[in-house]
DNA sequence: GGCAAACACGAGTGATCACTCGCGTTTCAC
DNA sequence: GTGAAACGCGAGTGATCACTCGTGTTTGCC
């Protein structure tokens, strides 16, 4: 009943072949989907031979797994320092700035990550740990609006926070697919324009009207680590 | 040479298997996507042997094909009805109304169509039309767009028009996870709210605010080849 | 009624895929 | 140095899939 039934010694060259193939199937995975993906084929991407794959990985979809955990895992932290207590001191369009360039930056240098959650041919693990994320990020979504706006009902908040949720996964596609540069900072700042404006009739404040509508700093000089 | 190598005549019944196998490749490939699909689970969904499928399609692409463009048709007409000159005359909301509605029902209607559109695993053909219907959707928008904001410089229209289509989208895949009824009701108007706050601030009224909401000058107003 | 063609079947075929196995090589603790 | 274990290989294996074929049934036209 012990719970390592596996008690196998890694080398770091072991190591070293694991991060190399979960690359090799990230990049596989992305262009060609899980389902069309062949091992042999994320073998080949990662200058290796089948069998050698098959000593790190039991099968194709522990491969998804474990790519999509280390994923979440980045995602997490990514977001972790997106919902941050500071954050929510900010006016609006500075706490836009905080929450959405974190997300936009995870998920232009992990395309594989949408890749593997959006498809409903996903093995079913990820699926689920997928919308264990996708829950909690509404959650902290909501938790900002509460925040901003303590009048509105609970039922009202759920269904501003999963709009404006969709509305930003909507902008986020349009994102990755404009090419980086100008004109990809442009798409990303009408993405916090368009949030902005859906969000600001909410915040209760005095004098709203006649308030700029542009300020998205670069950077905040709040920021205290930088990050690895 | 000649422009007919099928003079194959279909008898009624024919075309009553064509209907059937295309609507169980719909519910099919809904369902798992077109990579995981297999001919012989859509020809037993259909009752129907695989040989007496093959007497259809060439092969499984050819299906996907026709099921996408038969889509495609349709959808065609919901979105024609829905960019009417008529619409043009009507104030914001109601030209949300007549114009996100239609799309909304056809999707909820025909669930196959997103998943056959959305995929990076489709057959080429599919992703070549899906691209041009988004680029006649996009103009309509564009175009409802300078209808409402004629001063609105071209570029800016482009990246507004593209951000409210992917709002939309994004707010469509929500309203699809809701649950028919009520709260897929209430959904669909937050979509609405969303994309009529976003929109708002571009028409032009006779006491607009002070100053023009958008002034993002990212970059130089130099526009070269826009990519594909 | 008779005939040709369209329709229907389902076992079969070749290709491909996930995965294995036997054997040789490298690493490391002692 | 030596032995055990981790590493690495690539041909091989069974299953599955897209697709075919030979044969029998139904339909429409004369």
């Amino acid at each position: 009943m012990s719970e390592e039934p596996k008690p196998r010694r890694r080398q770091a060259r072991g190591e070293r072949r694991i991060a190399q193939l979960l690359q090799a199937a990230a990049s596989v995975f992305c262009a060609n989907g899980y389902t069309a993906s062949s091992t042999n084929a994320i073998a080949r991407e990662a200058h290796v031979s089948p069998g050698t794959l098959y000593q790190y990985f039991p099968n194709k979809e522990a491969i998804a797994i474990e790519l999509g955990e280390r994923l979440l895992h980045q995602m997490r932290e990514a977001h972790g320092q997106a919902f941050t207590p500071e954050n929510l001191a900010l006016p609006l369009p500075g706490l836009l700035d905080a929450v959405v360039d974190p997300l936009i930056e995870f998920n232009c240098a992990n395309p594989a990550f949408l890749a593997l959650m959006h498809g409903s041919e996903v093995p079913g693990r990820i699926a689920e740990e997928h919308d264990e994320l996708h829950a909690t990020l509404l959650t902290r979504v909501q938790e900002v609006i509460a925040h901003y706006a303590p009048a509105l009902p609970a039922e009202d908040r759920l269904r501003t926070a999963g709009m404006a949720f969709a509305a930003f996964k909507g902008g986020l596609d349009l994102v990755l697919a404009a090419p980086e540069g100008a004109e990809r900072d442009a798409t990303i700042a009408e993405l916090k324009t368009l949030l902005l404006r859906y969000l600001s009739p909410l915040v209760e404040s005095p004098s709203v009207e006649s308030h700029s509508v542009e300020s998205h700093s670069v950077e905040s000089p709040v920021t205290t680590t930088p990050s690895r």
